[in-house]
DNA sequence: TTGCGATGCTCAACCGATAGAGCATAATTG
DNA sequence: CAATTATGCTCTATCGGTTGAGCATCGCAA
């Protein structure tokens, strides 16, 4: 690039390519977006466009396309963390799924802080998204209203609001499961029927309060009594749980984690207990990880069915903006470790 | 929302606010975009129209802002997976540095998929964004000559190039450490001062590179030969590193693993193993997770240091567009379990 | 030879925000 | 009291692409 190279800093525009090509703006906007044959332009000019377009390299200012047209294609995403794999699953599938249909993703991540939760979604209102996926949002009824307000649908995702469509892990029936897989490896490999310990999230969540059903119905359907102090709910934090399972009275035997993050802290936990005691342990967790499933006292784990969330959400927005606004629940899938 | 409501479906703009408030559109604008107090509007003025804005839910259409001004004030990001714990951490940070520098965050992930990636990158540069952050390109100069034909700057992140600034991991300090901890575990635990064997990445990977020489050379210092069939680089994915350490004559003592992806078929693969057999292995890995670490054999791991990362990577954007063209090396953390 | 549709393209307005220039009115100075 | 400066706001053009309307020209049939 030498100096006095003037053109390289500017970018090229469809006006600089019809200078060139010695045709109208009009022509050149129709052949590069596809809707040239409607317009009526000859297959000849269209071919000359589309060489200078590629010898000029023209790229498309999608903000001056975005303002004039009615829809963006924009799809916006917000996403409380990129730190496990359910998460990170959802971001890729969701980019993936995005693309396919022929929009645009644009995520981001609100380190599950109400505030930023929302200067997000006004960040990604900006965009003029024609559609937010509010994933995992602490207050995603907060989030519809906004929306609303400028007209742009939403969809919950992971965990549902009462004023957009939600698409959710059918948290009851895993919880049900996995609490069974415990109770049945605690029986098996230490001869114990104690009730399990539950730990993690908080009862205002709509998960945690899912899970924590299908754990304490699976206890009662084995008529074991479940005391209110072996259900602890003290966040997600890995701190927090560490904190209070030392803080626990009586020692656990089968441990219900509610979350991988939260697993972090009960492994953590564990490994600073002497080894024999935490040998006579066992638990399962929601959410699946592949470093998680192979700790030793890991008798299962509850993976969410990514894949059919993000196809259920994909369905659900091709409804938009006329969806009902209803809950679907996606089965989650068992992991067991493979003996 | 009643019918006929007929505001409900379009969104607000500075006009309609102008309106409400009963002044021009410019006084609207300069109020919300902060530039007022240079354009003289009164104290009263703004408070009217900031006012409005909260009413109504106003949120400013960016691609109209970005159209009209020079710089977009958007920074954009292609990053390779969110399946591990690095990348989901560089992801977070970047975000959040962004925020923190005024500046507007959008991360695209590119399935290492190098045409995905160029796309990606297309598709950034039609955001008009000022910046453009490659991490872990696999091939990042091609990126970067993509934006230069547009004006627009790039740095190379993870992994370096030749076209733009680079800021990377110090990957051949991290490996010569990791290799001494695996070493030295080996000698202690089993009695042995047999080679390890080095898994994971492609030659052609500059970390890889830099790793394997970092694996060699902390062989060499012990005057340890290496044989050539001890170093394994079958790419990251786990089912080709159980597959290639399945097909292995010898049997591993001690194993050096190139990252967490990699790790998980190492761990699969020494669960298929008699368990005895097993016990008598010791790995060490680079990248850091939580669970990894938790794994009995694991006995230490190499952690990118994303915030330093980070911080130099934002250092390096104020430079920007004149940043010179060189690499910045950032010092990884090892940690070793807690015992 | 006129009439009419098909073909191939151009014109002008517009999307929403912004920046420079401009224009009243009020306050201050000589 | 006129001249100047400060204050507070508005006007207009503009960014680049898209869209509906419009305008030649050509071929073909009556």
């Amino acid at each position: 690039m030498t100096a006095g190279d003037g053109i390289s800093s500017k970018r090229t525009t469809i006006y600089d390519l019809a200078r060139i090509v010695g045709t109208s703006p009009t022509a050149v906007s129709s052949v590069l977006n596809g809707s040239w044959k409607k317009r009526r332009i000859s297959q000849k000019l269209a071919d000359r466009v589309l060489s200078a377009a590629e010898e000029n390299g023209y790229a498309l200012n999608i903000q001056a396309s975005v303002l004039r047209r009615e829809k963006s294609n924009i799809v916006g995403m917000i996403i409380p963390k990129y730190d496990n794999r359910f998460f990170g699953a959802i971001a890729e599938r969701f980019e993936e799924a995005a693309r396919a249909e022929g929009l645009f993703p644009v995520i981001t991540c609100t380190q599950r802080d109400p505030d930023l939760e929302v200067e997000a979604a006004r960040g990604l209102l900006s965009y003029q998204v024609d559609c937010l996926v509010a994933c995992g949002a602490t207050n995603p009824d907060h989030i519809a209203e906004l929306c609303a307000a400028n007209g742009v649908a939403t969809i919950n995702l992971d965990l549902p609001g009462g004023r957009a469509p939600s698409i959710i892990s059918d948290s009851y029936s895993g919880a049900l499961d996995l609490t069974n897989v415990i109770l049945d490896a605690c029986e098996r490999d230490l001869g114990s029927r104690a009730p399990l310990v539950f730990i993690g999230g908080r009862l205002d969540d709509h998960n945690t309060k899912e899970r924590r059903r299908g754990f304490l119905d699976a206890h009662a359907a084995r008529g074991i009594e479940v005391p209110e102090g072996n259900v602890l709910m003290p966040g997600y934090a890995p701190e927090k749980a560490r904190a209070v399972l030392e803080r626990m009275p009586a020692r656990a035997r089968g441990i219900f984690v509610n979350s991988t993050i939260t697993l972090e802290g009960v492994v953590q936990w564990m490994q600073s207990l002497p080894p024999a005691e935490a040998a006579g342990m066992r638990y399962g967790s929601f959410d699946y990880d592949p470093f998680g499933a192979l700790l030793p006292q890991n008798v299962g784990m509850v993976e969410q069915d990514v894949p059919s969330l993000i196809a259920a959400l994909v369905a659900r927005m091709g409804d938009l903006p006329n969806a009902p606004i209803d809950v679907t629940k996606v089965p989650c899938i068992l992991r067991l470790p493979h003996t």
